[in-house]
DNA sequence: ATATAATAACTAATGATATTAGTTATTACA
DNA sequence: TGTAATAACTAATATCATTAGTTATTATAT
């Protein structure tokens, strides 16, 4: 029998991560991921529940790694220049980690706490950086939701190779920012 | 031997239809729905070619169903009323056909001709409501992916549940939607 | 009406996948 | 050093999608 091959959770998280970023989400499997850790698949329910629970832990790592990432670059920043670098890095980090990302919007179970903390972080940032902005309390929570809706949206689209125009899709990106910013209902 | 059940194309497509908007897009399967259809799995494969033609031949489907849905609610307006009058069609039909919305954008075959046409009329009918405004012809485009990005980031998210706070979705739709159209940017 | 062709139903089999059960060897700990 | 814990293994199971081949139903030609 084979020495142990000092695995532990995280570095099947990990292997998880390059396998559905370099191949796709749907591309992931306990023989596939067993096969990248040289070990026999069985061996991998020593560490993960099963292939739900693996998915499960993605969704939440994905968003945890996103989180980071819109926090480190709105960081020092506020107003527009906060929403844009927020904005970019939500797309960034999508771009640069496509299964991870697609991961955070797959997760088996939705209604999980663990899940639900994590997004909530993401919506904070979001309400944050919208709270400078001179809008009704409950406006902001809407315009949150108007900017994730954008976010989101943009970054599926272009996933799915939604955007099939000849344009700029950076441009695209920051005019769409632009246009709702410009649009917010600022108090007067 | 049994009768032959008169299935075609189209009904094998409406019952996998029916699957997924009740049960949910992973729920399909080649076994359910030949028992949905009261025949045996293998007899699938004369309608069609496999699990992963049905999946495109959804997506395509849920494509062309959502145009008519877009294009019946517009017809008549202009302007404000027919972005409205387009968006709101869009929310409700995956909001009725939750399973088949979901399909539109987990094609296997994302460059697929059909599909890319059936995508495209959709995008058709957003920048002929778009262009009545006053924008730069390249501006207008840019504004279709900023609107397509909403609708679709909007709709993913409420969805996947991820709209937790305690505010009416339908109110956050349209200040989306309005501070959008506001702060587009009309030549003057 | 009859014979032939086409085809949609069936069964059996295959390969792949996720998972469970049980065994064994490695490692941790007393 | 001996025991307990656990991570590796193999074997087996259940499920799924699909292929191959057979059979009966239906369509078509005469």
């Amino acid at each position: 029998m084979a020495p142990r091959a000092g695995i532990d959770v995280d570095t099947v998280l990990q292997k998880a991560v390059e396998i559905i970023d370099r191949d796709g989400y749907e591309d992931l499997s306990i023989g596939k991921l067993a096969k990248a850790l040289s070990i026999r698949p069985p061996s991998l329910y020593n560490h993960i529940g099963g292939l739900s629970e693996l998915k499960q832990r993605l969704a939440v790592l994905g968003c945890g790694k996103l989180y980071e990432q819109m926090i480190r670059a709105a960081v020092g920043l506020s107003g527009d220049d906060a929403v844009y670098a927020l904005s970019l890095a939500y797309v960034y980090f999508a771009r640069q980690h496509r299964g991870l990302y697609e991961a955070t919007f797959r997760a088996p179970y939705l209604h999980a706490p663990d899940l639900k903390e994590a997004q909530e972080k993401v919506v904070q940032i979001v309400v944050q950086v919208l709270a400078v902005y001179e809008l009704d309390e409950e406006t902001t929570l809407h315009m949150v939701r108007g900017l994730r809706s954008m976010l989101h949206g943009f970054t599926s689209i272009e996933q799915t190779g939604g955007f099939g125009l000849p344009l700029n899709l950076d441009e695209s990106f920051h005019m769409m920012i632009k246009t709702f910013l410009k649009g917010l209902p600022i108090k007067k």
